[in-house]
DNA sequence: GAAACATTTCGTATATTTGCGAAACATCAA
DNA sequence: TTGATGTTTCGCAAATATACGAAATGTTTC
């Protein structure tokens, strides 16, 4: 009986999704489409990006495939928008996980201490 | 004129916090600390956790890089625990960028896209 | 059908992350 | 001082992430 687990889906979650997250990029597009609470195309997003046209596209494939966004085809452009759904999971996930914290804190002093230096 | 961005401090920091989020082993630890409001030792850790001693040092080492926790020297042993001032400040980050959202939701359709097959 | 357009996929190069065991480090106990 | 103990650092290998330009895809318009 070694005492090694396994994590729980629920630890294994928040890592997926905070990889989602884990990119200015990927933050910036987030954020832009959760607070406008509309869709974006990637041509709009190439303008203000500092980033090339293949590279975006592929950090919307991330998005996409992390489940926090969709794309809707409007020919002839493509439209992304927050996936609500997904989006209001991963709120609650990590919100959980933030919050569910014992707020006293004793006994942990300021380190100073030269470990990982 | 290009339009072109840099990120702002904010997005920016939300992708650096949600980093040391991305790895399991890393959620695992913050969780346990944070809901347990004590300071483990790495050797209670890596009993539990199903990775080596040195690997277990670097993510705790990330993590103390992060800010979002620090150690304190017991001898023999070395206690871990959260960081609060910090921990805060990134549940904060977070929170913000989770809720400042626009709940109505229009316009996106199911797509059903071949995009990003 | 051909040209124009928005976007993605492919191929490739580079950088970063993750993991391990061996060796080093620091402290305590004898 | 020597040995035992808990932890970190080093050196390395393998996997993954990031970025770009060129080529491919799919759609509309002429």
């Amino acid at each position: 009986m070694s005492g090694k687990l396994e994590f729980t889906q629920e630890v294994q979650e928040i890592a997926r999704i905070s990889k989602a997250l884990s990119h200015p990029v990927r933050v910036y597009i987030l954020q832009k489409l959760s607070k406008m609470n509309s869709c974006c195309y990637s041509g709009d997003l190439v303008e203000e990006i500092p980033v090339g046209r293949s590279t975006l596209s592929q950090h919307l494939k991330e998005l996409k495939y992390a489940g926090l966004i969709q794309g809707e085809i409007n020919p002839p452009f493509i439209k992304y928008c927050i996936n609500r759904e997904n989006w209001e999971k991963a709120k609650k996930l990590l919100d959980d996980f933030l919050n569910y914290t014992n707020s006293l804190n004793f006994s942990c002093i300021e380190p100073e201490s030269l470990i990982h230096k």
